[in-house]
Formats: structure tokens, C-alpha cells, sequence
DNA sequence: GTGGTTCCCATTGACGCCCATGGTGGCCCA
DNA sequence: TGGGCCACCATGGGCGTCAATGGGAACCAC
């Protein structure tokens, strides 16, 4: 499969290393992608994760527009300023930064959710709980 | 037979492996399917399985809004994050993991439902129960 | 040096793959 | 029509492999 899907929790070690799953790694893999953007998710406290033509899809999406407007602006503040590039160890594992844990409240167990073409890191609690917000949205809207 | 029909129950062994009835094998097999598409039902609790061409159609149905949207990331976070792909072993077996048995709250056997283009997975007397309401409603409001 | 990383190796528990068994129903043949 | 044979399905369990995790030691920066 060529997309991230499905979740999974893992334990934050002694050293602040987590594994990532081993499923979104094959996807990683598979696109051969060495060294990971990662911003903070614009809509829910995640901290999102994908190849770098991710960061390329947002530069585009900023070139197109008026590059003195505040939405230009706030753009690039978010996908800039709000992202940084991680890699992982030889063992599939990535350092749980502050730029993480500050952003998602993550302490020590990390949620890696998948969403297609990246996938997230959530505080376990928070994505059971928006998750299930989702689904009751769902249900009564339908 | 083309599509999913009746139901059956079967044990969870000690592995927490359960046999999928050989007649939903069939129409699986006949749609040359060998990897599932598992997604927490909407309605139910029960958990729902079909061809990956299920999720091409959810993901068809985010497309064609927009992609920063709290609604369509919610949606993303149920189809992508709150889907699994499940794969069975080759007696036709599949693994109850806990995100079916959270969900569903499958202890040790499981009921399969037959719902035309999917089937469920059902806790037995949530099963037995869902159904006799449905048909007490359907016979009251006829 | 000291703190923080990165590289490497060990452990253990889960999962996939394989083979075995038993029970049931269908089919054939007398 | 009754009996027996056979095929298939549900189930059980062994074993090898791999992922997740833990920790030691080298390495780098300050």
C-alpha cells in the first residue's frame, strides 16, 4: 500500500526516541524518502509528517498567490516557520523534540495516525477524543 | 453470489485469530481482493470490511472539499486514521485486534454480518439485539 | 569535561506462515 | 434409501521472523 493508514501508539523511551510504525515506514520507503518534513498540522494540535514534496506542494501553493498579502504571509509562517526536517535513526525511530511535545502536549506515548498522503502524532488522549468527536459529528449530520 | 450475505458466528481462538465464513471468502476471492479495508462504522459498533475500492470512494468524497477544512480533515481523520488494512492468513483467518474489540466489544466470538458490498463484524447479542429492533421498527412503522 | 546524539547490539513479545485435527455435510454407490 | 466415503471448513498449535523497545558505547559540539 502507498498510503498512511490506520493508528498506532508507542512508547517514548528513556532517550525521547519513539518508533515510528513499521507500516508507515514501508510507505516511506517505498517513495525513498530519507528525511522528513514536519509542520504543525494547521487545523488539530498534531504535529503532521511527510516527504519533503509536501514542502514543495505548500511553496507552490504560496507562489501562487499575491505574495504581499496576509495570506501569503500567514502561509509561510505556518509552513516555514511552523516546520522543520527530521530523520530517523538506523532502527526506525525519531527524537520526540520539544518542537513536538510543546505543540501536541506528547509526554510520553506518542499516536501516529495515518491521513493519506502523511501522517500525524498525536497525544494519545486528545486523538481518541477528537476522533470520537468526529464520529458523533458524523452520525448526527447524517 | 457477488456480494456479502447472512451471517454467521464464529470463536475467537486462543491467538485471537477468527475464521472469516468461507462464503464471504468466496466473494472476496471472486473480487480478487487480499487485502481489506477495516473502518469503524459510523452507525453501529461494529467494524466494517470491504475492498480497498471503498476507500477510494471515501477518499473521492474529501477531494471535493476543502482540503484545510476542519470537515474534511475530521472525515480524514475517521477514513485515514480510524481504518485499518487487514490481511488474512492463509486459512482464511484474521487477527481481532483491539481496534476491533474496543470498538465492538468482541470478547471471544464474533458475529459476521453480510451487508450487500460489505461485512460487519458485531459483538453476537449486540448483533441479535440491533436486529430485533430493526424488525420491531420496521413491522410498528408498516 | 559534559550533555546531547548517533550507531550498534540484545531482548522479548507479537505476528505470519505452516501443518495437524476433527467435525459436518454432501455425494456416490450399493 | 441407507451407509459409507470424501471434501471442505472451522479450529488448534508449533515455530521462525520481525518489530518495538531497552541500553551500552562511541562521537560531536560547546
Amino acid at each position: 500500500m502507498n498510503r498512511f493508514l490506520s493508528n498506532a501508539t508507542n512508547r517514548i523511551d528513556a532517550k525521547g526516541r519513539v518508533s515510528v510504525p513499521s507500516m508507515f515506514r514501508a510507505v516511506l520507503a517505498r517513495a525513498a524518502v530519507d528525511e522528513l518534513y514536519a509542520w504543525q498540522d494547521f487545523v488539530f494540535p498534531a504535529v503532521s509528517m511527510a516527504g519533503p514534496d509536501v514542502l514543495d506542494r505548500f511553496e507552490r501553493m504560496i507562489g501562487s498567490q499575491d505574495p504581499f498579502s496576509a495570506e501569503a504571509n500567514k502561509m509561510s509562517l505556518l509552513i516555514h516557520g511552523g516546520g522543520v526536517f527530521m530523520k530517523l535513526d538506523g532502527e526506525g525511530r525519531l527524537l520526540v523534540t520539544d518542537f513536538i511535545r510543546d505543540f501536541t502536549g506528547i509526554t510520553d506515548r506518542v499516536t501516529f495516525a495515518g491521513r493519506g498522503d502523511h501522517f500525524q502524532l498525536w497525544e494519545p488522549a486528545a486523538f481518541e477524543d477528537m476522533q470520537s468527536r468526529a464520529r458523533k459529528e458524523r452520525t448526527a449530520s447524517s
